[in-house]
Formats: C-alpha cells, structure tokens, sequence
RNA sequence: GCCAGAGUAGCUCAGCUGGUUAGAGCGCCGCACUCAUAACGCGGAGGUCGGCGGUUCAAGUCCGCCCUUUGGUACCA
C-alpha cells in the first residue's frame, strides 16, 4: 500500500478557549488535507489536545476540579470547533489517553537506557508563588517583580536529555535541507539560534512540584515534562509500536505556528527522533499570526468583534474563504471586520454568488433548467477556456506551494471573466430573438457558462467544500474526488437538468 | 544589542533568476447594461516602488548605510 500522506496540527494546550489563531491552523491544514486528497493521494489527517502541565493543573485547581474534567471540558469545546470549521481530520490524540502514554513511557526508557537520559543538579531560583523556576531575563532593572513573591535559589535533581551532543548533525542537516522548514527564511533563523551552544534539556518536574504528567518509566518520583509529552503525540498518533506505523511515519508535514518553530520543532524534536533512531518528519510549515492593527489577537486583548462569530453569521465557507485569501501563509495578517465584509459582499456575493445566481436563473428560464449543447467555437469560448486553462494551472501550482491566497486570485480571477463572457454573449438579448443563429449563441454562450462555472466550484473545493458540495448538488454531481478527472473541459454536463437557483451567500 | 520579516496607488497586497509607458482587488468618479443577491461589464483619476549612496548599458528587483514597523532571542495557536 501507498504510504498515506500524514498531515499533523499543533495539538491545542488545553488552557483556555479556542480562538482564531487556533481556528486558522486548522483551517489551513484541512485545506492543504483536502488539496493533497484531490490530487489522489491517500491522507491521514490528526489534530489534537495537550493536557498535561502546571497551567492545565493550575487551572483545574482554581476551578475546584480535577486536572482530567478540565481537559475533557475543554476537549469537547475544541472538537466542537473542528465540527463548526467542517475539519476533516481523521483522528483526535488527547496526550492523557493510554495509547500516548503507553508511548511516551517508552521511548523515555529506551533513551534512558542507551545512556541519552541522565540525573543531574538543577541550580537555580524558583518562586513558590509562581511554582516555576525563574530565569535571568524574569528580573526587572535587576529584581525579581513582586508577582513571584519570595524567590530562593535552590537545587532540584533533574533528569536531562542529551541535546547538545546532536548539535553539529542538527546544523548540518538543516544547511543541507532546503525544504524541511517552511517559508525558507525561518531556517535561517533556526540555524542562527544554533550558533549559541545548546544546553541539554530537562525534561522532569518531581512529583511533588508537579503530579499532572507522565510518570518518568524509571523514577516513579518524576513526571516528564512539556516537550516529550507533548511533541511525541506525532509519532503516538501514527500508531508507534503497531504495524500501521510504518504506513504513517514519517510525517509528511507538520504545520505549526512560527512562535513553536525554534526550538521545539526544529530542533528538539529533530533530535529527539534522531536519538530515538526514528526518521524526521519531511516537511515543515510554519504560519504567521493574525494581528488586529498591528496587535498580536489573543482572548486578553478583549476584541470588539470575535472573529469566530463571523462562522455563525456568515457561514464556515465564508470565514474558510476569508482566513485563506487574506494570509500569506508563513507571515502575519491583520484581521479586520472590514476585510471580512468586503470579501463576503464582492468575492463572494457579487462575483461568485451572483453569478450562480443568473446562471441558473437564466437556464431555468431560458432552456428549462436542461444545460444545453454547446455548437459554437468562436472567439469568446476560446477565450474562456484559456482562461480556465491558465486558472487551473497557476491555481494548482499556488495551492501546492502552500500560496492559497494567490492560488485564490487566480481563481476568482476566473470567475470573474465567466461575468464578463456573459457580457460580450449578452443571453438575455439572445433569448429574446427567435433567429436560430441567435438561438446557437444562447445555447452555446448557457453551456459554456456551465462548465466554466463547474469548473470554478471544483477547484475552489479545499477551501470552501460546503459551497462546492452544493453546487455540485444543482449540478447532479457528487463531491469531486479527483481533480486529475474533474478538471476536465469537456462538457459532461451537456442534458442534464439543473437544481434551482440557490443564494449561496445572502446579503444580510 | 544580535537575528529575521515587512516597508510598492487611500486600503490589502502581486511583482521569479535586474530589461519595454510599475500591476490586481477593494474604495472613489464617470459610462453602459438589465439575466442576476441595486448585482455584472467598460473607462478614469491615483504611485519620485521607506530614505541616501553605489554596482550596471539597464534596479521595487543586486550591494552598503540609515529610518519605520513586527517578531525571535529556550517552553501562549
């Protein structure tokens, strides 16, 4: 069997609600889920929950509850949005269920026993309010702020794992990769960070400072912590330690946000595979964040507007549409209000939904809903077909370059001159005149119109499936499968009998 | 401080390895049309491509310096 192509999220910390930021992730790879599918290719899709760590068990105690109700809460609240967002992942991995520990638990033990996992004394100054160890750049003109109470330097014995001997493989392997990080620049940043010595990392919290974890296979005293928790969910999802996991790992792509790019993901985890004796994922794709002027968007900044309720009065197509036009992926976008208005009334509305709109109106009322023969070639069908053909392939080469909102441009490029071919054919003078060359052009000017169109929803289905889907009902067609033998011009649609004309995206 | 991204029309952005009068969408102003969600189509105004200097026959496009802005600098998508 063909190996699947194995797309990973972040998984979520479950501290706090969902918002656009997570929301955008998902969006982005179910987008890059649904390209690769389209392009035939067998897929596995996993998304999931980081429950494990103080803030989780900080937070679970403030509320009077146990760490795990907690999780489950927030869980259900992050599945609910894959839901809403109509995420096509194929698997949820929670880091607190049995299969991820059973995992972590073994991998700490096999490093522990080829000697890559060591005891050693942490040094250092730890706040009992903060219940965290502080570092240099905590001090504030050289103090340490009144928020963390009383700090005393004291020493905790640790188990570290040995990051700093993979260095010089780490650096190499990343000069010599020109693809493993995505957009190319942030490598530079990554091999920048690498210039400075690693340290090895520590990778255990005592029980006693931290019950909310993995036990440590070999010190029942300890639990592990962050990063070989929560990063090895990749490998527990592909099903490590069962037969599936060759069909699965490597990971083809891991999509992540730029703030868990260095060092979590391109350097600690490359190593910790590394060391492991398990292959690198092959590909990186780090996102930018969504801004609101120039801010960082987080739930503390108390938005006027939450950019999530734009799901629930302008439908997940529409915001799908939106975050995906909008970003460039890899650098940061500002989100506004007005954007989203001005691309849900023109984009959408105007250019796309209007022309549904007239084109079945006037095939209901011009042909009976039937989609006619096509008999002419003259100079405007030749000219549309181009155009669909240049769509098509810039279109599709955007879309596997990660560009989705050029890949867009192009497409709505299309659309738009599927308006414009409707002016130069004029129908609805046609319709009016009984001269069968006139009659020739309708027919012909309506079958053109339907296939471009057919055309435009197949291609813009990763981003907007619930549109496509729809349309394609009208159509009498399924879902596309395949754009190898979708994007076809060809017509197949010549006799069939149309749905009714739908409004797909109402104008309040 | 160091590293990186961004700085192109009012707004959001395209402009690959340097090469004709710098492009798109939105917004604005006109025209036209009436099939359609008062939608679509056409035309127009609007830019010394952050600044200075350099390389070159030729530079938003390469080099240097500077300015503005965002992010990173060991655990918030």
């Amino acid at each position: 069997m063909k190996k699947a192509f194995y797309l990973t999220t972040a998984i979520d910390y479950a501290n706090g609600s969902p918002h656009l930021g997570h929301a955008y992730e998902k969006i982005l790879a179910d987008v890059i889920i649904r390209t690769k599918k389209l392009n035939g290719m067998p897929t596995h899709f996993v998304t999931g929950l980081d429950e494990h760590g103080q803030k989780v068990q900080q937070g679970a105690d403030k509320e009077g509850i146990l760490p795990k109700e907690r999780c489950d809460r927030i869980a259900q609240e992050f599945k609910n949005l894959l839901v809403t967002l109509n995420i096509s992942n194929d698997d949820y991995i929670r880091t607190t269920e049995p299969r991820h520990k059973n995992v972590v638990s073994s991998l700490l033990q096999d490093l522990f026993n080829r000697g890559e996992i060591y005891q050693a004394e942490y040094k250092g100054f730890y706040s009992t309010r903060a219940e965290q160890f502080l570092q240099e750049k905590d001090k504030v003109n050289g103090k340490w702020p009144e928020i963390y109470g009383d700090v005393t330097e004291i020493t905790e014995s640790n188990y570290f794992f040995k990051l700093s001997k993979y260095q010089d493989w780490l650096i190499k392997f990343l000069e010599e990769s020109d693809d493993f990080i995505v957009p190319s620049f942030r490598k530079n940043q990554v091999i920048e960070f690498l210039r400075e010595p690693l340290n090895d990392l520590c990778i255990s919290r005592p029980k006693e400072r931290l019950a909310w974890g993995i036990p440590l296979p070999f010190d029942k005293n300890y639990v592990t912590y962050v990063w070989f928790d929560a990063l090895v969910n990749y490998v527990t999802a592909a099903g490590y330690g069962n037969e599936e996991f060759k069909d699965l790992w490597p990971a083809d792509l891991h999509v992540i946000g730029k703030d868990i790019l260095a060092p979590p993901h391109a350097v600690y985890w490359p190593i910790m595979l590394k060391a492991s004796n398990l292959p690198l994922p092959k590909q990186i794709l780090a996102h930018g964040w969504w801004m609101s002027s120039g801010e960082k968007m987080s739930k503390s900044t108390g938005e006027v507007v939450d950019p999530l309720s734009l799901v629930e009065q302008r439908g997940v197509d529409a915001f799908r549409y939106f975050v995906m036009r909008e970003m460039t992926v890899g650098q940061d976008a500002d989100f506004s209000l007005e954007r989203f208005e001005s691309r849900y009334k023109t984009d959408l509305g105007n250019d796309l939904g209007n022309l549904v709109s007239r084109l079945f109106h006037m095939t209901a009322t011009y042909e009976k809903g039937v989609v006619p023969k096509v008999e002419l070639n003259e100079e405007f069908e030749q000219k549309i077909k181009t155009n669909f053909e240049a769509a098509k392939e810039k279109a599709l080469e955007h879309f596997n370059a990660f560009q989705f909102n050029q890949g867009l441009e192009q497409i709505f490029i299309f659309i738009r001159s599927i308006n414009k071919y409707a002016d130069e054919r004029t129908p609805w003078k046609l319709a009016k005149s009984d001269l069968s060359e006139d009659r020739q052009k309708l027919k012909t000017c309506l079958g053109v119109m339907v296939e471009s169109l057919r055309l435009a929803i197949q291609m813009i289905a990763p981003v907007m499936p619930g549109v496509h889907e729809k349309v394609n009902q009208l159509f009498g067609l399924p879902a596309c499968e395949n754009w190898k033998t979708a994007l076809e011009w060809d017509f197949r649609l010549e006799g069939k009998t149309l749905g009714e004309k739908i409004i797909l995206f109402p104008r309040d």
